[in-house]
DNA sequence: ACCTGAACACCGTTCAAGT
DNA sequence: ACCTGAACACCGTTCAAGT
């Protein structure tokens, strides 16, 4: 007679989903595991998430939200190279910190498994403002995906375990960002020479 | 009585799940899938490969050979600033003709599923090579890992379809290239300023 | 020596039936 | 209004039985 009151929430299938996460991998993120975890049955989770793409979204969705908030005060920072530096140390943390999660963001998942354009746009916009004070805005959308194609590139080879020639890993991410920020400075004004 | 004679063969195998590959993703190279396409059954594919993993990882290893004969010639380019900008081009290339196989190489795979280290070292010797000619023996690792980690980073956000931001994304590629090559020509010999 | 059907333990997803 | 068991169509994998 009395209709169902709700036993789970949105909210809490998502915290089961990232605890999944980072705990076994996208993998063990099934329906049925997310389902004991908050008490109920897989078939629930349907009431709130139209798929388990959908729930994926909504657990990178919350993952981007937790790095923009991470990201935006660095943003502010008087030396605008300075903040660049720092930000790409943050990320990295940010990554080793979260690994399943951080995959999640640049895998090429199903298109209902993405974040909207706005919640990638507003987490990584910190990123954009900088380059903009380092390099002025014409330059700025380059320079930022410079640095966030390495900063992707080289977190997501640790993460897959792709460095095995030996060396110092964190050196090498430390140098690159250093070469890729000078360069940019460099940059600042002066005429392309090709 | 007689023995039956075998109706397929590793490498038809690996070439039919590499075609199922490219043609629907990771997703639809499944074992009944890549049975039915050499015309047995998927049991049969364990006679071959103790598991599916393990053939991800052939077709993974085949794709980085492809790799390897590709970028080989380009090490031999008379100018290594040349050989290096002509390489990351070659490389983007490679990525767009085979962009599944492409995400295989970088993609955080069960370690069954992972190529040797020595095919892996491989088919990225051609990067080594020319960083070495560019920058010295001894920020040659360095310097492989910075154009390296740019080069997965860039193709892969492009693959992934994050680059919503507009602007022409190629040329971003080719400044980016440009960007870092100089770098490390500045860099040569010349004292770390920091 | 290789191939197969049948079976098993898992998925995601649907839906009628319960409260 | 929410939750559930049962069912369906798929997986990867095993194995006894066929040739």
């Amino acid at each position: 007679m009395s209709p169902a009151p709700a036993r789970t929430s949105s909210t809490e299938i998502i915290a089961a989903g990232r605890e999944l996460l980072e705990a076994g991998g996208l993998g063990s993120v099934t329906m049925q595991a997310v389902a004991a975890q908050v008490g109920v049955r897989a078939p629930s989770l349907y009431k709130r998430f139209p798929s388990r793409d959908a729930l994926i979204a909504a657990i990178t969705t919350a993952t981007l939200e937790d790095l923009g908030e991470l990201l935006a005060p660095l943003s502010h920072d008087p030396d605008a190279s300075a903040g660049l530096r720092e930000l790409a140390l943050a990320y990295r943390a940010f990554a080793w910190a979260n690994p399943h999660a951080f995959e999640l963001l640049y895998m090429n998942l199903p298109l209902d498994s993405r974040p909207s354009v706005e919640d990638t746009a507003r987490a990584t916009a910190p990123v954009l403002t900088l380059a903009e004070r380092l390099v002025g805005p014409e330059r700025a959308l380059e320079a930022a995906r410079l640095i966030t194609a390495f900063a992707n590139g080289f977190i997501s080879m640790e993460l897959a375990g792709t460095f095995r020639l030996g060396g110092d890993v964190e050196r090498s991410y430390r140098y690159g960002v250093d070469v890729l920020v000078e360069a940019l400075v460099n940059e600042r004004g002066a005429k392309r020479s090709r």
